[in-house]
RNA sequence: GUCCCUAUAGCUCAAUGGAUAGAGUGUGGGCCUCCGAAGCCCAAGAUGCAGGUUCGAUUCCUGUUGGGGACACCA
């Protein structure tokens, strides 16, 4: 049986709970073999404390050990060197949970760090290793409008974008345009345009009908001409739909044509040349794949086999060009890219082409975004560019509103299919979880528009000790936490959960104890918390990008 | 055929290998002389199937069945 060596570093008053957290699990690293993290998390259950940790069961089963006896020596070690009076207690559980309960007087401290950080509650200034994070998401095709399918993306993007910047990650955010004049999707889209091809056929209804000077324009063009006329057109439009109406900014837009002015295209071929990463066959240009774990080799340059597109690049070489340019060029330290799932299969071979250029694997990571099926009245629906049936997400937003739109789609982890019905998404929206967040909020200001500015003191914190007083703190305090896990595992979602659950709590405190009415101290102390409240869910909400009511 | 994702309550979704699998919605029943009832409380209701690893599996592995998707010198 082993012993536990080391101490537990007690910080100054005023207790950080966030540093003491830390010390716990610094202290069990220490006495715990490589490889197993022990894990310190807020239970589910309220009876199993306010954090928990399954240290022991992870340490005595590296060491073969009994993990009940284990916790008790883990406890042991940290009670003896926690600072008086932070742990209202300290309990060991089969098979061998930790299960901690902060005072009274913790949870209070904490939450007088929430009214005197405000806005800055929960966030970092940590200087990261991995800083200087390219993130690009939605970079939707300049083809056509931005559909229900590109939402996902979108508000996921965005909101993780916003999530790392406050846990002090340094991000950019970025829009790919592809709208290079030889590709083929811009030629099509071209002869579209001009009547040659009925590639796009939604493009007259969508866009040319609409506008009968740019109709007259593109018609006097080359076809080659017209499509690259049309993809910028649409790519105003579109931008002008993710600002104005999405309310998402991005710090960039980079368009594919950039890089065949700019001739990186070339230098791209020069430099997989360079490194011998290339052979010929059959006429094209290609990337030995294979060498690094793909199952095929990959096509940088086209052959004659296509009439008239003899030499032209790939989408693979010029989008291996802009990921070149993240990394050598922009000189970004990591760069995260999400994508659709239709593009999953893509993934691997630029992954492939990155490792053996020497970009570290874990610095180039793609976040795949799984379907939105679409359904209306149970039936299924086919989102066909080429049919012309599209759903636009303007539409969408139109009728369910920005709000509840936006919660829907981050409520859901990035990788699970969602089902979204058309036909009841308005009547769904009336029931959208967002409004009970947005009401918890609305709620808060109620009291304190109520209770009147300036007249009540902070109040004596220490009265807050019911059941519904010290249950809201708890959820509360772990803000910060949850913060720093996603800025880790992308976990968008979590954040929509933990905004439903402190919602939660504070509609349950609302309901069983009063601010107006309570006694003075009672209810400057209660005042106190609900200003707490307010600026937690104004915090997780706009990382989320979900509005905040006054008045509902 | 190969590869990727997925299977949890009537429906839509949660659960970094942990404790009695959670919510919303729907269904049935309660709560406003009281800070906004867009709220609160109670009830019924679920891990596709078969093995394996583990003290412990919704989670990992194998097989199987069903759903979605990708397999271009399109993007």
């Amino acid at each position: 049986m082993q012993s536990l060596s080391g101490n537990f570093i007690a910080p100054l008053n005023p207790y950080k709970l966030s540093m003491i957290l830390q010390n716990i699990i610094d202290l069990i690293k220490k006495n715990v073999n490589r490889g197993i993290e022990p894990e310190i998390f807020a239970p589910e259950q309220e009876k199993f404390g306010h954090y928990s940790t399954n240290a022991a069961l992870k340490l005595a089963k590296a060491a073969r050990g009994n993990p009940m006896i284990t916790a008790g020596e883990i406890v042991d070690k940290i009670s003896e060197t926690a600072p008086r009076g932070f742990f209202e207690k300290i309990e060991i559980a089969p098979p061998g949970f930790i299960n901690f309960w902060l005072s009274p007087k913790t949870l209070q401290n904490e939450l007088k760090i929430i009214l005197k950080q405000k806005q800055k509650y929960g966030s970092s200034n940590i200087k990261h290793l991995t800083s200087n994070i390219l993130l690009e998401f939605l970079s939707a095709n300049p083809t056509g409008p931005i559909h229900i399918g590109n939402g996902r993306g979108a508000f996921f993007g965005n909101a993780l974008a916003n999530i790392l910047k406050f846990a002090g990650y340094k991000v950019k955010t970025e829009y790919y345009v592809n709208n290079a004049r030889i590709s083929e999707q811009i030629k099509n889209l071209g002869k579209t345009a001009v009547g040659e091809s009925s590639d796009y056929p939604y493009v007259q209804s969508f866009y040319l009908n609409k506008n009968q000077k740019l109709k007259k324009q593109l018609s006097k063009l080359s076809s080659g001409e017209a499509g690259y006329e049309l993809a910028n057109h649409i790519q105003k439009l579109n931008r002008h739909f993710i600002e104005k109406k999405l309310q998402i900014k991005y710090d960039a837009f980079f368009n594919e044509e950039s890089l065949f002015k700019s001739k990186e295209i070339e230098s791209a071929l020069k430099l997989l040349k360079n490194k011998k990463l290339t052979y010929e066959k059959d006429g094209a240009l290609w990337f030995k794949a294979q060498n690094f774990g793909d199952s095929e080799d990959r096509v940088l340059v086209r052959s004659a086999r296509e009439a008239g597109r003899a030499g032209a690049p790939t989408y693979f070489l010029t989008d291996l060009a802009y990921h070149i340019n993240k990394f050598f060029k922009r000189k970004f330290g990591k760069a995260i890219d999400i994508w659709g799932a239709d593009h999953h299969g893509y993934a691997p071979r630029l992954k492939f082409a990155l490792k053996a250029l020497g970009v570290k694997e874990e610095l180039f990571e793609i976040i795949i975004t799984q379907f939105v099926r679409l359904s209306a009245g149970g039936k299924e629906v086919k989102m066909s560019k080429r049919k012309g049936d599209i759903e636009t997400l303007e539409k969408l937003i139109d009728e369910v509103g920005l709000d509840a739109a936006r919660f829907f789609f981050l409520a859901h982890s990035a990788g699970s299919h969602i089902d979204f019905d058309i036909k009841f998404a308005k009547e769904r929206s009336l029931k959208n979880p967002v409004y009970y967040v947005q009401y918890a909020y609305v709620r808060c200001g109620s009291i304190i528009r109520k209770m009147g500015n300036g007249k009540w003191k902070t109040g004596n914190l220490y009265l807050l000790k019911t059941r519904e007083d010290l249950n809201l703190i708890r959820q509360l305090i772990c803000f910060p936490k949850m913060i720093e896990d996603i800025a880790k595992n992308y976990q968008v979602h979590n954040l929509v959960r933990y905004a439903l659950e402190l919602s939660r709590a504070f509609h349950n405190f609302y309901e069983k104890e009063r601010v107006i009415g309570a006694s003075q101290d009672l209810a400057e102390a209660r005042l106190a918390l609900v200003k707490g409240v307010q600026i937690v869910l104004k915090n997780t909400l706009e990382l989320l990008g979900i509005s905040l009511p006054k008045r509902m």
